[in-house]
DNA sequence: TTCTTTATGAGACTTGCAGTTTCGTTATAA
DNA sequence: TTATAACGAAACTGCAAGTCTCATAAAGAA
């Protein structure tokens, strides 16, 4: 888009762009295998092939493994996670917030176990299983706890144990059901 | 031994006896490798370079890798974990047992959370992990709990949701101080 | 003593996955 | 038409987990 000689999009860099319809069957391939399979059984061999790319086409874009399964979980759950929490937050509805994200959570959350494994040894793992998967729930709890506890600082603390006994079921491979949500909503202090 | 028939110990199967030399610097071994260089850059092979064992002998007597470290773990820590927290326990001091507990954590925290990642494929590993790492600091929180929550039910929450944020805290990198300590035991039920 | 049994240390070997390189081809801009 | 960079396919490398083999050592039994 030019507009007076000015360039205000970036230039296309010459050469063949890349192909958005590979990089949707990567990460397609790579979701859809990390929920059927499980992370363990998904090599990146296996993406390539069921995507019908090359294996090169994967390591171009991404670093490894971790980070294609991180990127397609995070694109597939995405919607799936924000308009359900969305609605329980503008309500302060904390039994509520918590199903929701206890929904979003049974389909992924054995992926999400072995990428937050897998985040142990790789720090930009770390920090985007942080930015997709763990701020995501804590600023939705922190504004959920807002008409519960006044003082930020106590509110951080209970925003970690709420959403800590979360992660510490989900890692365990307990239950994640509605008497918990409503348990946990039960200790918080009251509206 | 038998007397009158019976079979009172357990009889000394024939061959030659497993060397317990061998096992204890196998343990060693693995626990100081990973606490010095990472779960990650330890292997088989170097286990049982540095405890003077061959590999065999390491899987004769454990299933893989991640046992034989989950074993030193548990092995090394029981001592350091168990003392300072009973004393807060009998005294139900709910911000001595979490700093107490801190403490524990600081050395062998970071392998922890690569043995919770493994824990994550491997079901016995998971069931060594909480009986080892999980179920004593729980108990020992519930019991400090008592005299401050009087529900059972309602005290398992708080057990889970106080040592979910320690978990969380671990599994994200985050500190694990005094200040931490104060205020989750600040959030909790007076007594 | 000698025989049988099972463990030991050493090290070669197999397997399987992560990641790299190579190759001929294709899509785009100049 | 040419330069450039991505593409799919597939061979290749590197490394760690785990297995196998072998000569030897330590126990009880005969």
């Amino acid at each position: 888009m030019h507009i007076l000689g000015m360039n205000t999009s970036a230039p296309r860099p010459p050469g063949r762009p890349r192909s958005d319809a590979s990089r949707e069957a990567i990460l397609d391939a790579a979701y859809w295998q990390t929920i059927e399979r499980g992370y363990g059984a998904v090599t990146p061999d296996s993406i390539a092939k069921a995507a019908g790319a090359g294996k090169q086409t994967l390591y171009r874009w991404w670093p490894g493994k971790a980070a294609i399964v991180l990127d397609a979980l995070a694109q597939k759950t995405r919607a799936r996670i924000d308009r359900p929490m969305d609605a329980a937050i503008r309500s302060g509805d904390l039994p509520g917030f918590l199903q929701a994200s206890f929904t979003a959570l049974t389909t992924v959350g054995p992926a999400l176990r072995c990428l937050m494994a897998e985040a142990q040894n790789d720090a930009d793992i770390l920090d985007g299983f942080r930015r997709h998967f763990v701020e995501p729930r804590r600023d939705g709890l922190r504004r959920v706890l807002e008409a519960r506890v006044a003082s930020p600082a106590t509110r951080e603390i209970w925003v970690e144990a709420i959403d800590g006994a979360i992660w510490r079921r989900l890692l365990l491979g307990e239950r994640l059901d509605n008497g918990f949500a409503a348990a946990l909503a039960a200790i918080a202090p009251a509206r």
